[in-house]
DNA sequence: ATTCTATATGACAGGATGTCATAGGTCAAC
DNA sequence: GTTGACCTATGACATCCTGTCATATAGAAT
């Protein structure tokens, strides 16, 4: 988190600053970065810069942050759109994201960041679902409709939107370093989803650890 | 790839960097590992290991290759021994891999390199079903047993296997970041894998882009 | 005006990277 | 055994980056 300080500046100051350190990051890959650019591009002291935050992994996830949040209401209003349609939702959110890659503003950033796609900024963008951050799982579990889903209870709904998740974010990271066009790009995900949502065996005893459940 | 100058090195001295790269690369998130620290650990002069390798991702991605390379070979007998059952055969890897998490000495390695999973890192784990490297996949598909896939064509086996391979990364991340015991790590698995196999809605009409299935 | 608190600054110490000129070693050829 | 071509090893060095800190400045409160 940023340090109070940051948080006292003037709306314009701070936006000076968000400014630049957002054009750092999508100057180069988040290894490639530098304060030293981001503080010369912002016109402040160096020492400033560590007034505001501590260093440059929180200057970069306080900026991933506020594209986040944006994406969590997005998903709501989509899911409410969308009649508790889980399916529906995430490929609304794929488009949603992958639209986002058109802005030539953002386009490097993006790229940047899904391509930086590592534990701590995937956990950040699937906060909703983590058991660590569960109050965010019940305000959406509620919303889900679940009867034409084969779960079975609560905690498989967890499971389910894990799953989704993980081919979702997989998507957009190899959307981002293929530099697929929106259209290959949601052609292979409703491919997917659909897999997922049909499943990948049939009309066949399927057996697992603890239940033994026959289709047909 | 490191320089023709490492693989001209005795297989002593090869070891012998070796050894000091994994150290490093186990003490510290790759982002922190220093060149520094390997030659001070190898006893070898800055200048050699540029001799080497181009830099520290240089070093850092052939030390992973080699497990990778592991791997796939496991993967392949995996498949065999289970008949050509891809279910199986992931949870076989799954577990595999876990395993090695055990080894004291791998622990804190895998730790950095799972945590630091990004797209770049993930593609040489599955480089097998990336289509760069479209002839591991070829080597791979024939293997697999498709009557009880719900595939029609090729190129959905495909899907399935990049489907199956964005949530068994997943959950390997995930065992190194929560710590989690084999068990539990397992259980997880096996469960989101029984999902993928029986597939996440039920006995409805499910419609996609450019085919309608009516399960009944 | 004075004092107190928060903010801004940039010089600096410490340390890492990648390069390069130089030195050392090996080996085939003469 | 001398030569020379070629490969390998070395560590000093220029360059650059980071995070800190003593100091300066501004603003608010009394």
């Amino acid at each position: 988190m940023p340090k109070p300080t940051f948080f006292n500046l003037s709306e314009e100051k701070k936006a000076n600053l968000l400014k630049a350190i957002k054009k750092e990051f999508s100057r180069a890959p988040y290894n490639e970065a530098l304060i030293s650019n981001i503080v010369k591009s912002a016109s402040i002291a160096r020492g400033s810069f560590y007034q505001y935050f501590e260093d440059k992994e929180d200057a970069f996830l306080f900026l991933l942050d506020e594209h986040i949040e944006n994406n969590k209401a997005y998903f709501i209003h989509s899911l409410q759109k969308f009649n508790g349609d889980l399916f529906l939702t995430y490929i609304e959110m794929f488009h949603y994201m992958i639209m986002k890659f058109e802005n030539q503003e953002d386009r490097a950033f993006f790229k940047n960041a899904f391509l930086n796609m590592n534990h701590k900024v995937e956990s950040r963008f699937t906060r909703k679902f983590n058991d660590k951050d569960i109050k965010h799982f019940l305000e959406i579990k509620d919303m889900v409709r679940k009867d034409n889903l084969t779960i079975t209870d609560e905690q498989e709904l967890f499971h389910v939107m894990r799953i989704l998740t993980a081919v979702t974010i997989h998507n957009l990271v190899e959307t981002c370093a293929k530099e697929l066009t929106i259209e290959e790009s949601l052609k292979i995900y409703t491919k997917e989803i659909h897999l997922l949502k049909k499943g990948l065996v049939q009309e066949e005893v399927i057996s697992s650890n603890d239940t033994n459940i026959h289709i047909n």
